[in-house]
DNA sequence: ATCTGTGCAAAAAGTTTGCAGTTCA
DNA sequence: TGAACTGCAAACTTTTTGCACAGAT
C-alpha cells in the first residue's frame, strides 16, 4: 500500500491525517516487532511531546485499517509490525529468548487441516510458536 | 503427579504445603484456561481470604515446578493451566473471541519442519493460533 | 466552522514488593 | 523454635478514558 492509498482509506472513512499517525506508522516499519512504548520512543525523536495514550490510539486505529498487527512475544508486552511484512511465523527461544522469523510454508500443514476440519481459518501471520532453539536444546 | 508426589517435591526443595497452595491448584485443575484474577475467586469459594498475591506468588511456584504452565491467549491476563493436561493447541477466534482446543497432532508437520530445518525444539503445548472461526469467518 | 485528534491527568487493570504477624515442619 | 508463608497496603507497570484545546479538512 502507498503513502497515498493509505491517507485516502483514513480520509474516506473520516478520519484524518495526522502528523502523529504518519510517525507511528513510520516506527512500526522502521523497528519491527516494537512494544507502543517503544514506538513512543522512537517516534519522540522526530515530535517530542507525542503522548503514550495517542500511540495506543493510533496503533488501535492502524490495526483496525489492516495495516499493522500485533503479536504477543512472550510475557504480555505485544509487539506490532506492518501488516504487508507480516508474511513470516515467529519463534521464539524460551532458553534465550530470542526471536527467528520463518517462512509461513511451514505451518501449512496445520493452517489446512485446520481449516479442513473445523473451518478455522488461521491467520499465520500472528503465529508464535515457542520452544528452544538450537543452541538452547 | 499424585497429590502426594509434589507434596513431597514441595518439602524436598525447602518449601512447605498450604492451604492456599493445595487450592490454587485445585482450582488451575478445575477452571481450566483460568487468569489470577478467576482463579483467586474460585479458591477464596472454600477459603475466604486469600489474598491475589498470594496467588500470584504460589501460580510462579507452580509453574517452577512444572506442575502448570500459562499461556497468552490474547489481551489481558496470562491464563494458567495443569501442566499435565496441556496437551493441545489453542485457537482463538478474533471474531468472537473463543477458545478452542484441537489435536496437538495436528501441528506435526510444522513441529517436524521446524526441528528438520532449523533444528528448533516446537513447545506445542503452548501454541496458539489465531484467525476466525467457522462462524466468524 | 466543524468535528476529529491530541495532550494531559487521572483511572483502571494487572502485577510486584515490603513488612509484620501467622503457620508449617 | 525458626524459617517459610500469608495478608495487607502500597508501589509499579501497562493500558484506557474523560475532557478541554489544538488542528485537519
Amino acid at each position: 500500500m502507498t503513502e497515498t492509498q493509505w491517507h485516502e482509506e483514513l480520509r474516506a472513512k473520516g478520519y484524518r491525517v495526522t502528523p502523529q499517525r504518519q510517525l507511528v506508522l513510520e516506527a512500526v516499519k522502521e523497528l519491527e516487532h516494537a512494544t507502543p512504548e517503544e514506538i513512543c520512543v522512537k517516534v519522540r525523536e522526530t515530535a517530542r511531546g507525542v503522548n503514550i495514550s495517542t500511540v495506543y490510539r493510533t496503533l488501535e486505529l492502524l490495526e483496525e485499517l489492516g495495516l499493522v498487527t500485533h503479536t504477543h512475544l512472550g510475557h504480555g508486552a505485544p509487539t506490532y509490525h506492518l501488516a504487508a511484512e507480516a508474511d513470516h511465523v515467529h519463534l521464539v527461544c524460551r532458553g534465550c529468548d530470542e526471536v527467528f522469523e520463518v517462512r509461513p510454508e511451514l505451518a501449512e500443514g496445520l493452517v489446512k487441516a485446520l481449516d479442513d476440519e473445523l473451518g478455522f481459518i488461521a491467520d499465520v501471520h500472528h503465529l508464535t510458536v515457542f520452544g528452544r532453539c538450537r543452541n538452547c536444546r
